[in-house]
DNA sequence: TTGACATATGTCAGATTTGGCCTAGATTGT
DNA sequence: ACAATCTAGGCCAAATCTGACATATGTCAA
């Protein structure tokens, strides 16, 4: 439920709500690619002021290498919930963490 | 991966990290449930603000009541993404999401 | 009390996400 | 140039999440 939202949407004739609800979910779903790339800019940033590379990260995660990338990369397939999560266990706080999502709109 | 992190360490007799990742890995665990908290905070505050029943959030999420009640509840079975999605699907912006996560240790 | 509505909780099939593997291209050091 | 290292991206089985449904409990007005 979220990526044929929009097609679900259509094949139901519109009827399942107004032009306004198309447009929150549309804002919505952009709102949720900037705080990815917002998230995932942090996570590189942190990563790289730790010079570490994106295995050892990976390991230090219990992740892989090509998901740290894709996470970096703000791939569509990696959920906030992994971006956040993985913030945390390197040493971010809520606190930053907020303040990287509060920007993601100015970036 | 995630729940059994800890078997999975311990089956692996310690040998995956240090006293300190394993500290860190619950800081972060203890860290999202707490993110997870405030945000469902939010989320039913803004549900009464708007006066409507966890059955019509639903609906207008494109989501079921029982999913609303969960996400309220701060269940585990809810990730971070759907309540921030849900967030901003109803109107939430990314700076007050941003700042609720940022009060998360507080709370 | 009864009925209508709201919320909580369990379950589960289907959808999404993830770790891991592989490979190609890029970058760095010598 | 060469080797070593790093990064990007595709792929897929396994793990996780989600919507929907059923049902229990709670609230409130008639």
């Amino acid at each position: 439920m979220k990526r044929d939202k929009r097609e679900k949407l259509e094949r139901a004739g519109w009827k399942v709500g107004s032009m306004q609800e198309f447009l929150d979910l549309t804002d919505a779903e952009t709102a949720v690619v900037e705080v990815r790339v917002s998230l995932a800019r942090e996570l590189r940033s942190r990563r790289r002021r730790q010079k570490i590379s994106q295995s050892t990260l990976a390991k230090r995660l219990g992740s892989s290498q090509s998901r740290v990338a894709k996470m970096e990369a703000g791939d569509p397939s990696v959920s906030l919930d992994l971006l956040i999560r993985s913030l945390l266990r390197i040493g971010s706080t809520t606190e930053e963490i907020g303040r990287t999502i509060a920007r993601a709109a100015l970036a």
